[in-house]
RNA sequence: GCGCCUGUAGCUCAGUUGGACAGAGCAACUGCCUUCUAAGCAGUAGGCCAGAGGUUCGAAUCCUCUCAGGCGCACCA
């Protein structure tokens, strides 16, 4: 919708003799009195030029006025703007295009094949996922997608700490269930892990190995619990992303980086180009070279590794495998992080504009209102698993995605169960179902003879007896002239923009708000206006235009990660 | 003390990367089911965009300061 009146203007400025065209910048309008798009291009040439901006706009519209045009209005308004109104048969043009190609029409190639890598999730294995990871999953699934759509070649990557000395806790933790449960009185370990997966855990290995270990010392079995702890961990969480719908193309292993010696050779690497260096006994990373604060400490003065320096080899990894463009996302309370990685990337050559950050903010549990306690130290907290089983998978996905991702969000649980108006998803499922619902009629009336799938083209059994249509050229819709079917068409197009600054901006919600906005529209048109009628010709060209926005309800719908049902 | 994020309707939040009179949902009030799904629709009401300066044709959006809330500032993981 912007190309058109860019490239219009672009040649009216050009026959005018103008050089220097800045670029041409296009809004649509949020009143539909100044049309459907917008351009300030003559204000912005009012200085070069040394005139008047109404004078510039006054002249630009005659000239593209003198060459054909899809437009109805071209007018000048306000301090400068030229407002553009579209005819219809652009419109109908337009939704003849998107009804060919259905989902192809918004193939964008914004990525041109470009590959990036998003991490995301990255919980340690040392226990259930709870709100605030899928959030994160929801938010790092939907930007996969997004990226995808729009032309990169994306890989989803599951960052997993499973050398510290968190995953050992975790070993610990079961072994000394193990052994009070075997009758051995054992004091749980400081800091240990107290929910009841590790107890489980523990009861898992009773089964398995029966009292093999008791009474042996962690020393002598540790490496045993650990493993096994971290295995059903691990499992844990891949099935429970899984069931929220999520999955990933790569589990990088912290510990699999130590064992190839991927991180002393990062270390070697910062050393032989002199960024790194000791003191005190230490091994620092020169990172206020790359505008850090603080120089940072790699190798400990007890000669252990920080788990900064893993984290150096793991984004040195996603540079040698040839990435573009390098996306992290985080939970907010991590985002003093950002300038030391962002110093690893530059160290390694990375210009500063490849690596992104995103980071998602807390999520808050309310329950009718009342908000939720989460404490891991009273081994008290809602898993993820929880609130899907609670609420369901699409319901917490589509609630993750109706906020930016750097804002706070207020997940109340009981609202989110709620089959209401509260809940946003069911509207817009609500709309495809809708439309799903009225192709089932329309075979049932023998209208047409297709199952009310999206893909296969609308093909009436009669027109005016005369036999049937075999293609979306013979379907008129130049019939389509309600206000609010051309507002359909308007908003459908729409969506390419929304999409663009989705992937630009990185923010996957914006897709949210929109099909929110295609929903309202049809729900409106729906009750205002019937589709299948007497009157074969409307019917028809009515039923083209629900085809099509139930193609842009999926294609969003799909993006965030939610279903689209048949039926609700 | 330093840094990052946030502050928009009673509540929860959008706001097209600086555009025209500030938007939606919920909550409140009034209507709409013999016809394609009422998980819906139509309407009413609701605002000092935290505050003060600045930048310019033009600011919720950019800059500075103040206030309020959250988070982060390890030879922890």
């Amino acid at each position: 919708m912007k190309d058109e009146v860019i490239k219009a203007v672009r040649k009216a400025l050009e026959s005018l003799g103008v050089t220097n065209i800045p670029d041409i910048e296009v809004d649509i309008p949020k009143d539909e009195a100044h049309g459907d798009a917008a351009t300030t291009i003559a204000l912005n040439l009012a200085k070069p030029l040394k005139k008047a901006p109404k004078i510039i706009a006054g002249e630009i519209i005659a000239k593209i006025k003198e060459t054909p045009n899809p437009f109805l209005k071209i007018e000048a308004a306000g301090a400068g703007f030229i407002n553009f109104t579209y005819r219809n048969d652009y419109y109908h043009g337009k939704l003849g295009q998107l009804l060919e190609k259905e989902h192809d029409f918004f193939r964008a190639d914004i990525g041109e094949g470009k590959k990036v890598q998003v991490e995301f999730v990255s919980a340690n294995p040392t226990g259930p996922l709870h709100i605030g990871h899928g959030r994160g999953a929801a938010v790092g699934n939907a930007l996969c997608n997004l990226l995808r759509s729009a032309g990169y070649e994306v890989e989803r990557e599951f960052y997993v700490n499973d050398a510290g000395m968190q995953i050992k806790l975790l070993g610990l933790s079961v072994y000394t269930s193990y052994q009070q449960m075997l009758g051995n009185d054992m004091p749980f370990p400081e800091n240990g892990y107290k929910g009841d997966y590790v107890k489980d855990i523990s009861v898992e290995m009773k089964d398995e190995a029966g009292d093999k270990y008791h009474n042996i010392p962690f020393e002598g079995c540790g490496d045993v619990f650990t493993a096994f702890a971290y295995k059903k961990m691990l499992a844990a969480l891949s099935r429970d992303l899984s069931q929220f719908g999520i999955g990933f193309d790569r589990w990088q292993s912290e510990k699999e980086l130590y064992d190839k010696g991927a991180v002393k050779d990062a270390l070697e690497h910062l050393k032989k180009n002199g960024l790194a260096y000791e003191k005190d006994g230490a091994l620092w990373f020169r990172s206020t070279e790359f505008g850090d604060d603080k120089d940072r400490v790699v190798v400990k003065n007890d000669g252990e590794f920080t788990y900064f320096a893993s984290d150096i080899a793991y984004h040195k990894e996603k540079l040698d495998r040839g990435f573009d463009t390098i996306i992290d996302i985080w939970g907010a309370d991590h985002h003093g992080y950002i300038p030391r990685i962002r110093a690893v990337l530059k160290a390694f050559g990375l210009s500063e504009e490849k690596f992104k950050v995103i980071l998602v903010q807390i999520v808050s549990l309310l329950r009718e209102g009342k908000p939720v306690q989460m404490s891991k130290r009273s081994g008290e907290f809602i898993t993820l698993r929880e609130v899907m089983d609670e609420v369901g998978a699409d319901i917490a996905k589509f609630i993750f995605l109706t906020r930016r991702s750097d804002s706070h969000l207020d997940f109340d649980i009981e609202v989110a169960k709620r089959e209401s108006s509260e809940n946003p998803v069911f509207y817009v499922q609500y709309a495809f179902a809708r439309i799903s619902s009225i192709f089932r009629q329309a075979v049932e009336r023998k209208i047409i003879n297709i199952e009310h799938k999206i893909n296969p083209p609308i093909r009436p059994l009669e027109k005016g007896g005369k036999g049937g249509f075999e293609s979306i050229h013979d379907i008129d819709l130049t019939l389509l002239k309600e206000g609010d079917e051309i507002a359909l068409v308007k908003k459908m197009l729409l969506y390419t923009l929304v999409f663009d600054g989705a992937v630009t901006a990185l923010e996957p919600h914006r897709i949210t708000y929109y099909l929110q906005e295609l929903a309202r529209l049809f729900h409106s048109y729906y009750n205002r206006h019937r589709v299948l009628s007497d009157d074969m010709d409307i019917t028809t060209a009515r039923l083209a235009l629900c085809k099509a926005v139930q193609i842009v309800l999926e294609e969003g719908l799909n993006i965030l990660g939610v279903k689209a049902p048949e039926r609700m």
